[in-house]
DNA sequence: GCAATTTGTATATTTTTTGTATAATTAAAC
DNA sequence: GTTTAATTATACAAAAAATATACAAATTGC
């Protein structure tokens, strides 16, 4: 049997330059080499001339620190793994400030991730889903209670592994729900991923599914896409635009330099979308990407607009 | 058009002159000649007068170079991956299973995928899961999959977008079959989860999916889950045991420095399954921690056994 | 607060890679 | 014969990558 677990992996012989990996994770090259050096993170193989040659799980461990980085840890524990400095203030109850169904929904969803409660989860979200539109659920349920769940992470009274778990069920569930939704469609079709880098996929399968509502079709890449893999897709699919989510802590320096050449290489908008467009809005438009925000129909409807235009 | 067929058109065997390859391809010619001459990348027949002539696999052979090019390889190394790929043609052709219904199922969920075609994805997922259990699928049709996705990224015919197109849908389809089948579940209950690091899911999935049908409850937190996380989770929630999956490099690290304080923390088994159980074996038992191999069947049978024990 | 460390990046310099250009010669085409 | 195309061989320039050093911002320790 192949050595070889990754799915995107490459079998012997299949090396890549630093320039690829440094493509493929957004990592400059110059501290890959550093990382090297420093850390000992990853030992390349050398050409006889000393050129380094990475394989695809080299690209996959890269990844994987980077996501670990943007976990918090920082890089030299990384390699010594030396936590434990976790301040864990005490639970901090949130004052709830209005009154609406929303809200109750919101407590019982709180409650049952809390309680890591599947049952009850699936029993809720069924409920809201079989009273009330899927856009409107999202908008007044869903994304608060991630807002409400990230503050909760912040301020340390909630754990990574509740958002863990509720982003696991959120995502089959929506997942579920785009692959039913998206039989026999017509429309114009987007591509739609994530950002390289970013592994968070719930706002992205939220406008997929507000873009099916809206009688588009989808082509669900999923998280942490490499850009230069775009063009080939689209050059064998008729997609009439592409929708890139990232969130705020996505690597500026990867929409600086990889959006550019796509948006080039590709005779069609290129849209962003989720909180990095609040960070990054000079170098996406510069980049001639088209900046949607964190709204889903507002960014729907600006890609209707677009589409109608052209 | 070509109206000189004796000499110029497809003649001697469809034998073409290097300006035919070049335009076939998009190659300059002088660049053809040189990797000739730096590289050997092909060795075309001679006319008496020393004029190239090559064959239309020459064609191929270009083709799949340019397209190598295209995925980040550097010409250097290319011709490494060609010979390797030369001299293991195809050693295995899945022996006196030629008219296997999987391979036939791999062949249309693999058009399926270079075609992007969601549609047809879950006809053929469905249909097969309407006809066999989930584990001879996972284990006759998956996996194949998988591994066949890797060989054609590494011969220059597939991308890393195929493998995220399938992974994504796969996931999807998977976690919904899995919250599905969660519901009034009686039996163990088992926590599961990505080592820290690993963004590959679909391991864990296959499973979850497996434990399931063996009757236990499966608490389910994806990837990339901080080892640390668990104990409170424990704490909250009767399991009664822990599995976490794992397969890339970075997980070594992290389970020789997270693994031995979280089997202190926690009062249950704790087992290590994919990949990982490979390299880190040592790690592994003296941490405590009981390693599981990358067979479902095999370490479901393992955890029963030792589970009965507790 | 201040020094020490960490860490990503910048810079300088050299070497390697790689596509293309050029020149001189020969072969093929018309 | 003239023109076009292909050959070999050498050369060149831009890009890429190597090593080594330096630096600024941030974090940490005391």
């Amino acid at each position: 049997m192949k050595t070889n677990n990754s799915n995107h992996g490459l079998p012997d012989g299949g090396l890549v330059p630093i320039r690829t990996l440094s493509n493929l994770t957004g990592v400059n090259s110059v501290t890959l080499r550093a990382w090297e050096r420093r850390y000992e993170l990853i030992k390349p193989i050398r050409t006889p001339k000393g050129h380094r040659l990475y394989t695809m799980a080299d690209v996959d461990l890269i990844n994987q620190v980077v996501t670990l980085l943007g976990n918090g840890m920082s890089i030299g524990q990384i390699r010594q793994v030396l936590e434990t400095d976790k301040a864990r203030p005490e639970p901090v109850r949130e004052p709830a400030t209005a009154f609406s169904p929303w809200l109750n929904y919101q407590d019982r969803l709180l409650r049952a991730i809390v309680a890591f409660d599947d049952g009850e989860l699936s029993e809720v979200y069924h409920e809201v889903l079989s009273l009330y539109p899927v856009d409107i659920v999202t908008h007044r349920l869903i994304m608060p209670l991630l807002r409400e769940l990230g503050e909760r992470w912040a301020q340390g009274s909630g754990s990574i592994a509740e958002e863990h778990f509720f982003s696991v069920f959120l995502r089959n569930k929506l997942g579920a729900r785009f692959h039913h939704l998206s039989r026999n469609r017509q429309g114009p079709k987007l591509l739609a991923a994530c950002l390289p880098g970013e592994q968070h996929e719930v706002g992205l399968l939220l406008f997929a599914l507000a873009a099916l509502d809206r009688d588009y079709q989808v082509l669900l890449l999923g998280p942490n896409t490499p850009l230069l893999e775009l063009p080939p897709v689209v050059e064998r699919v008729a997609v009439h635009a592409i929708v890139l989510s990232g969130s705020a802590d996505i690597a500026a320096t990867v929409v600086e330099q990889e959006l550019l050449p796509l948006c080039r290489a590709v005779a069609m908008p290129v849209f962003i979308g989720g909180r990095i467009t609040d960070r990054c809005l000079d170098a996406i438009t510069a980049a001639g990407a088209v900046p949607l925000g964190d709204d889903l129909n507002l960014a729907l409807r600006g890609i209707d607009a677009m589409l109608a235009r052209c």
